[in-house]
RNA sequence: GGAGGGAUGGCCGAGCGGUCCAAGGCGACGGCCUGCUAAGCCGUGGCGGGAUUGAAGUCUCGCCCCCGGGUUCGAAUCCCGGUCCCUCCGCCA
């Protein structure tokens, strides 16, 4: 959520730095100014309507108490009663649309971001390790799973319908050996604090983080009980602290966390149909930070750092990307994506997305800490990135470390986590 | 799923229609006092609006006793709806 006293200060700025996602907000923050203006107008008048309720109603109390008749004076705040009523009823209607609106306002984009229209004109930062040369041709990970009978697509499907897979055998602990690289890489050498929380949230958690109320068809959504499945742990971690106020020297807040995901790729009909690549349940171990203000930048590029790493653990070649202005998601202010090279397909494919939502989510989560003692409490950034998407990984270690007979090289690093496998299948 | 109990300031806890701008205690912070420490004394909540100022600030009003409605001249207190927590029973990995 964007801060309504910069909309009522200066609304054409805003509506100009929010064109350039692409989208047009004018309207929307045209109505925001006018709601802002007549709430204030109401507040005016029915707080000195109540100042007079207060002081004549204690009035009115002294009088009964000496015995004084005191008929007039009740007949007259009875109808200031129904006044304030009034002007009470419609300013809980202004407040509604008010918030409304303030909702469907994305976040703004950081001065640094590029402006562009979409995917295309994002910005390669770096890339770590070319993409090596194969002396045979690359399958895609679909083959490979399938000849290899460690990802199993049609059972998926037969459970769950498309867009649904399975894993067996060493795809299931390749699988499980990722994520524990992950979260241990995290907590032992990058300092985040791992948790574990529902992978049911209630409303207010997406209404807090961004998905809700503009992106609800895309997430699954439990009706008898009101319950939302996470896209992402960002949902749930970053709202572990909403409503608090959090003392300066904790900050940063540094969290992992394993989740499944869970997403409904409602708008994505026919695209990457194939493999693991885009699928309605995912695991992800992700990253949280809250943050001070002035310090989020400095921890964005730190986050992007950890996630990366992992990737250059794995001996994945891969590159950072800027998102430009036009392919930035709602609420994030300035987002890196980490995109690993898949010889089988030959392209690149993200894995994680690092974003930086300064205050936006802050707000809609009232999440705030106290700069020093006694200071006013200020809204905290936050912080979210994959450290990385493990399905797409899981599709990554086998397309690179493919070899010509179609077996598979387990990268060193995952090697303790597979009782020192060195290649599937062991020959 | 059934029955019952509860939610008050950082914490504990009183309050049952009008001196509640919430008693009292504890803690934290600031100040006074003081060889030092302790004790003692004084002060210190959040959100929003308005006025004033170049700004920090100051003043002022409203709202906040879980949330939302209602009754009343007046609600922490009464009524209705909801959320969460606890206890017991049932079911259960």
């Amino acid at each position: 959520m964007l801060d309504v006293r910069a909309i009522r200060e200066q609304p054409k700025k805003i509506k100009e730095r929010l064109r350039a996602r692409g989208d047009n907000y004018d309207e929307i923050v045209d109505r925001i100014v006018a709601l802002d203006e007549r709430r204030r107008q109401i507040l005016v008048e029915v707080e000195d309507l109540k100042h007079r309720r207060n002081v004549v109603s204690k009035q009115v109390g002294m009088m009964l108490k000496e015995g004084k008749d005191a008929v007039a004076l009740r007949e007259e705040m009875r109808s200031v009663g129904e006044q304030i009523n009034r002007l009470d009823t419609e300013l809980r209607q202004v407040e509604e649309g008010l918030e409304q609106a303030m909702l469907l306002l994305p976040n703004l984009p950081h001065g640094s971001v590029p402006i562009g229209e979409d995917e295309k004109d994002n910005v390669v930062v770096r890339t770590w390790k070319e993409p090596k040369d194969f002396d045979f041709e690359p399958k895609p990970h679909w083959e490979l799973g399938e000849r290899l009978g460690v990802i199993d697509f049609s059972r998926g499907a037969k459970l769950s319908g498309s867009r649904f897979y399975g894993l067996r055998g060493f795809g299931a602990a390749l699988e499980r050996a990722l994520i524990n690289f992950m979260l241990n890489l995290h907590t032992r050498n990058h300092g985040y604090t791992e948790v574990f929380f529902p992978f049911l949230v209630k409303p207010h958690c997406p209404l807090g983080t961004g998905q809700l109320p503009k992106f609800g068809g895309e997430m699954y959504y439990c009706e008898r009980d009101d319950l939302w499945l996470i896209p992402t742990a960002e949902v749930s971690v970053t709202n572990l602290h909403r409503d608090e106020i959090l003392n300066a020297d904790d900050l940063p807040l540094k969290y992992v966390s394993y989740s499944a995901c869970f997403r409904r790729e409602a708008g994505a009909a026919g695209k990457d149909i194939k493999g693991v690549i885009r699928v309605h349940q995912f695991n992800k171990v992700e990253l949280v930070k809250i943050t001070e203000a002035e310090k989020s930048y400095e921890e964005l590029e730190g986050m992007v750092q950890d996630a990366s790493r992992v990737a250059e653990l794995l001996g994945l070649p891969h590159r950072i990307t800027l998102l430009c202005t036009g392919d930035l998601g709602f609420a994030s202010a300035k987002t890196y994506d980490i995109e690993v090279w898949m010889p089988g397909e030959k392209r690149w494919r993200e894995v994680s997305s690092c974003s930086n939502c300064e205050d936006f989510q802050a707000r809609r989560m009232n999440l705030r800490y106290r700069p020093q003692q006694g200071a006013k409490p200020r809204y905290a950034h936050t912080l979210n990135g994959s450290g990385l998407a493990v399905g797409r990984t899981l599709a990554a270690v086998l397309e690179n470390y493919q070899q010509p007979d179609g077996s598979i090289v387990i990268p060193e690093v995952l090697r303790p986590y597979l009782d020192g496998m060195e290649k599937f299948p062991i020959t």
